[in-house]
DNA sequence: CAAATATAATTGATATATCAAATAAAAAAA
DNA sequence: TTTTTTTATTTGATATATCAATTATATTTG
């Protein structure tokens, strides 16, 4: 019998990296030359206008070092515009082009059909479960 | 309220990335230069010596570019010794030194601490069920 | 057996991860 | 207001991720 508690973080790990392939085998589909997390830093500028390179680092969990150099590739593909930011001169202001929106309304069938392939016989209370474990171990941890 | 399949994904992330720091941060109160992959490979090498490095790539979910890399500077550091491998000459002999084992016997007990902080209070029961939703997902997507 | 195919590892190119140090601007303190 | 501290971003150095191409050896096939 296996013991969980040394192999979960193994089978934690195990999933996202799939999901991740499986989430980009998918995407490059439809779009050529995109990475899942430029696929999310295009989505969080889509949600919340505005951000900073700082705030999408942390909602990407990723250094402001490769954040910057993130954006510099994702301008470079016309996907984002980064221009001078009036109120405040430290920061830049960071703008979807019609070429990422356009990319983004491609791949969000995707995204959708993506989760919906890699929830298939699972249900909302396994779900919550799920959550509700995970959010036990970063407390634990933070 | 959330809605967690749109999330659950996200939290899978966070809680890998952070207990992978939380780790590492463990780690070198007890030993400095290590790596949590350098960790594992020690790990898997010292419980199944005579694994290729190919094999060793699959189990920490690398390539073996990255591998031959990762030898290369676990070699430099005299965690590992490298040497033909004369039944089959494609492939190296990779051993642990004596200074790796003394790694890993140093990380031990911070291993069973972090895993015994990380689950403190959920049950044995809810790290099963973990453990098989995130494996109904890796069926899902395979 | 020789030729074709498969396998293990390496290398090169490019992107990303991480840390520390540097720069520039804003905010707080003196 | 000048000085100090904080904040946002960049840059450099080194390690890792990923893909494609290469090399050397093994295995299979004709």
């Amino acid at each position: 019998m296996k013991i969980p508690s040394k192999t979960v973080f193994y089978t934690i790990e195990k999933t996202i990296k799939s999901y991740r392939k499986f989430s980009k085998r998918n995407f490059l589909k439809v779009v050529d030359d995109i990475t899942i997390d430029q696929k999310l830093i295009l989505q969080y500028l889509n949600d919340f206008p505005g951000l900073s390179q700082k705030e999408i680092a942390e909602l990407v969990f990723k250094d402001n070092a490769s954040l910057t150099r993130m954006i510099d590739l994702m301008v470079n593909k016309n996907f984002l515009k980064r221009s001078m930011n009036i109120e405040d001169r430290r920061r830049f202001k960071i703008e979807i082009t019609p070429k990422g929106k356009e990319v983004l309304s491609k791949l969000e069938p995707v995204i959708a059909e993506n989760r919906k392939k890699a929830f298939a016989g699972i249900t909302e209370q396994e779900l919550i479960q799920l959550d509700m474990i995970l959010n036990k171990i970063l407390f634990n941890i933070k």
